[in-house]
DNA sequence: ATGGGACCTGTAGCCGCTACAGCTTCAAGG
DNA sequence: CCTTGAAGCTGTAGCGGCTACAGGTCCCAT
């Protein structure tokens, strides 16, 4: 089963890839230049020419990005994927868990934003009041919410 | 009782400033370029000095950053603080209001995160398995959790 | 008078794009 | 074959909200 290097594979242009992929060409371009995605074949006028191995790429950046790994995140677990085994695996295993716990610590901080907000909100429900309450709370409380 | 402009109350250098708010002198010399802290008063020499009024200023910007509004918000809501009515009440209720919705609609994107990465986690929990689950998933998933 | 910490201004950098400006190339229709 | 208009190219600047210098000056306790 010879499938590779196909000639009949279509190469796309890099506006194919952003549809694709969800990103735009300035994203898809910021990333080669940030060293996320390597350089693709060129046409005789200089357009970039990408390969399905690209595309794949390129959706796998995406979903890490909407994950909310950070670029330099991206960049490891991209390493990861490309020498696959037990070692990268572990390897990728602790970045997700971290990562995780970033999430996770970031939902604790919104929820207690989120209740202070609400409380803030309902304290004055109607802007009929003549002191602001909401503005008390800014103003006065202690807040040491972190 | 007379007692504004007291020349009592003492006036406080940046870093006392810093040190009583939490935030940087860096910071706090920030937000008077970003027209959020007006300048305040000088010595011979240049040095910063604040006023009590200018502390309770930077309690507010700062609380208001913890909870996540924007300079621009934070602009507004001090804006609406400055003269306070029913009017400008009722204003900062519709930013706070708004910035809620912001707020949820940050937890909703990142409890799906937590979900997926959860599930990215115990799919490969220690490492040991030849492929990984953590990586495919990235690379063939849907995941289009937004 | 002196030493050393606090302060000053101004600039550059961080992240992850996005938005131009000012060109060149590609591909379809006539 | 030629024209046109979309799509592509490079390079630079900007966003938010700070942070981190460099290279100076000032303040104040001893």
């Amino acid at each position: 089963m010879r499938a590779e290097a196909d000639e009949t594979t279509p190469l796309l242009p890099i506006g194919a890839l952003a549809k694709h992929t969800g990103l735009t060409v300035e994203g898809i371009r910021f990333y080669e230049k940030a060293g996320i995605l390597r350089a693709p074949a060129r046409t005789a006028g200089q357009h970039r020419l990408y390969s399905r191995a690209d595309l794949k790429r390129l959706h796998f950046i995406r979903r890490a990005r909407l994950l909310g790994f950070t670029l330099d995140e991206v960049r490891a677990l991209l390493r990861f994927a490309d020498h696959v085994g037990a070692r990268s695996c572990a390897d990728a295993h602790g970045l997700a868990t971290k990562h995780l716990g970033d999430v996770r610590a970031k939902l604790t901080d919104l929820r207690k934003m989120e209740k202070v907000l609400r409380g803030m909100v309902a304290s004055c429900a109607d802007g009929t009041l003549p002191e602001c309450p909401l503005i008390e709370t800014l103003s006065d409380s202690e807040l040491d919410f972190r």
